[in-house]
Order: structure tokens, then C-alpha cells, then sequence
DNA sequence: TTGCGAACTGAACATTTGTTCAGTATCTTT
DNA sequence: AAAGATACTGAACAAATGTTCAGTTCGCAA
């Protein structure tokens, strides 16, 4: 034992996850109810909030189907923060987090760009790497984006002045692009939120 | 060719599949809508009735989260190559490979070290990125290794100079670490088989 | 027998979300 | 030059769904 939880609990836990296995979305509190006899959507509720007590839900506050089973197995790489001697490295203590490139922290991608050559060194992107990017046609002033110029797609880091956007290069042997905002020369793919390398 | 279907529609697909992989549920209309600039419900309503006519979706109408994708996709990330204007950019051709941290192609890696300090700049490893390290006390000449040295841990270039061990740092601020290579002070972790940052 | 917590009921209510409809701008085709 | 097709916008609407609150029932402990 150990587990103070009920019975009808788990069992509710199990039609989530088998539902959300089925049929590509989780239930609603309604049909929860309907499949428990329970006929208020309150008393459905009860059951979730003491699922999620025990993390084995996450919730999303307001959304339709809000309630998702937690995965048993966490996916992506132990990030392990300081290494200490003595123990073993991928001993529990020692691990930071996970990390997962569909689950970022700030902000998922939805692809990422071979960059070619090294106008954002600077920045520690250099030629050949993988900038993860997050499509968004409206960053922040400051923020690295990929930008489509004519023909040709660049990695900068993106400023607004007045009527006209800056490209900004990393490295002083580039100079910066600046075109009107409006210009049908200039498209912005989306924001760059990681970088990404192979090596060896 | 063969297929009458625009890029942005299988777009749509990938953005679905994903979000439904991610975090267990489906995107709304709106979700979709947001990320691709489509301000109407109602047209997005338009790119899910058109991959739903090709089977690539199933629908369960009138219910929240309703659109759901047939098949599942490849996982991980498209690794876009020389992005093309004119079609949109997750189109099939674009598509050069995919990015999925646990299948590396040279190597996958055992576990992700946060770095700190700026003794890599020069490798474009800077302060708070992430290495991926893949266990290997035999490291060859000239790799990233990440050592042990007394208590603590260090990325570095490796060399072997006869009897000694250098542990060559890239930044002119900073002077390597030499000791002899059976020295109990120094254990060679793994190698470097990949760096990884956030930006934003 | 009273008190208390667990497990709900019932009924609003507020949001979220899908649906429908009437248009529009931009193409390409006829 | 007119007719369609494509790819939407905008607005209104209704249905689906999560949230909240005030009670209620029942078993068990004090």
C-alpha cells in the first residue's frame, strides 16, 4: 500500500489515459461523469483535483479536455547542473531537469534552420548550426529572428526603428540590414528560441 | 507532385500532430489560427475541411478539440535546409532531415551539462548553454571532453602531450590545465557530442 | 448524539470553442 | 471582361465545457 488513493480513483485516472490513447483527446468532466455515474460535473471534478495533487495529471486551467494523464516515463536527456564528485553521474541528486526540444521551456519550435555562415558569431551561433525556431511574425525588439529578404532567408537579431526594421549582425566584419517595415522584400519567419549544434 | 495539396494545409497537419503529441490534446480553431496568422475561425474551418477530405483527419463534430490527425508523424523537428520564398515553410521540399535529440546522427548523447562560464567562447559554447555528453573516458585528440578535475567539472578541448593530459580552453582569458594523464585528480566524463541553448 | 470529512448533487455562470453566414481580395480561366 | 475558384475576414451564435458555490448524504469517530 503506501498510495492513499481510492479505487474509483485510479479508475478514472485509467479511462483518461485510455481515452486519450483512443481517440487522439482526453474526456471532458461530462463524460467522465457519465461513464462513473457521476452526476455532477463538481463531483468529477473532486477526482481531478485529487489526481492532480498527486501529479498524476496536468491540468490547464479553463481549456476544454484540460485534463491530461501525466507520461510515466519522462522523455528527453537528464540535464545535470554541477557534477559532484563521489557519486555516480546520472544519480537522481544531480539532475536539474530534462530536456526535451518539444517542450521547451519558453516556447516550443516548429523547425529548425541549418544557419549558413557567421554574421550572429557573436552571439554563438556559428556556421552549420541549427537554430530552433518558433514561427511568430511579430517578435520583440531585441529578439534573434529569421527573416526572409527577397530570396533569401538570414538569421539577425531584429530591431524596430520608427518606420523601419534593423537586421543587426553579431560580428563586426557584417553590417546591418534595414528595410521599411512594409516592404514586400521583407517577411519574418518566426523567432529563434534555441541553437542547436552537432560536434565532434 | 502527385499530391494536390498546399504546403501551408500539411503545415496545418504537422502543427496539429504535434500539438496533439505534446501535450495531449489537440489544438482550437483559434490555437491554429494564431499560429498562422489566419484571424478567422473560419479559415482555419477551411484547412481542416480540406485535409479532412484527404483522410488525413478525423473529426468528431461539435466537440472541443475535435480535429484529429489520422497518422502520426515522424518525430522530432523538420530540419529546414536553404529556406525558399514563395511557399510556405514546412512544405515537404523544404524539409532536409529531422532533429530528435535522442538519435543524434554521430552519437547520441547520455546526458546534457549546463556550462558555466565562458572559457568555450571561441567554440561558440557560452555561459548557460547546455552540452550534450556522451560517457566516453577516450576521448581523441583535439574533441570537447567534459572533466573532472578535483571537484570540479570542466568542458574543454583534449589533448594528450606524452605523458600529459591538456585541457585547452577557448578564450585567450583563460590559461589551460595540464596534468598527468593517470593523475587521480583528473576523470574524463564523456565527450561533446552536441551543444544546446535557449534564446528569448 | 454530535461532529466531521469524504463524496458527492444541483444549479447557475462564464468561457471556450465549433458552426454558420455573408462578404471580399486576388488569382486564373474562359 | 466576366466567371469561378481560392483563401480568406468579420460577426454573430449556439453548443460544449470548465468553474464556483451552496447544500446534502452517509459512514465513522468521539
Amino acid at each position: 500500500m503506501g498510495n492513499h488513493l481510492s479505487a474509483k480513483a485510479r479508475a478514472i485516472l485509467d479511462f483518461i489515459a485510455r481515452t486519450q490513447a483512443e481517440r487522439g483527446a482526453p474526456p471532458t468532466l461530462r463524460e467522465i461523469g457519465r461513464r462513473f455515474g457521476i452526476r455532477s460535473t463538481n463531483g468529477v471534478r473532486y477526482y481531478i483535483d485529487r489526481l492532480e495533487l498527486e501529479g498524476l495529471i496536468r491540468r490547464r486551467p479553463g481549456a476544454a479536455r484540460g485534463a491530461i494523464p501525466e507520461a510515466p516515463t519522462a522523455p528527453g536527456l537528464a540535464i545535470l547542473g554541477q557534477i559532484a564528485a563521489g557519486d555516480p553521474v546520472l544519480s537522481e541528486e544531480q539532475i536539474e531537469g530534462r530536456l526535451d526540444l518539444e517542450r521547451l521551456e519558453r516556447g516550443s519550435p516548429d523547425f529548425a534552420l541549418r544557419v549558413r555562415g557567421d554574421s550572429m558569431k557573436g552571439a554563438g551561433i556559428l556556421d552549420g548550426d541549427m537554430v530552433l525556431v518558433r514561427q511568430d511574425p511579430t517578435p520583440r525588439d531585441g529578439e534573434i529572428v529569421v527573416a526572409l529578404i527577397g530570396d533569401e532567408s538570414t538569421v539577425k537579431r531584429f530591431y524596430r526603428r520608427g518606420e523601419r526594421v534593423v537586421l543587426q549582425p553579431e560580428n563586426t566584419d557584417f553590417d546591418p540590414i534595414v528595410v521599411t517595415e512594409s516592404s514586400p522584400q521583407l517577411r519574418i519567419l518566426g523567432k529563434v528560441v534555441g541553437v542547436y549544434r552537432e560536434t565532434v
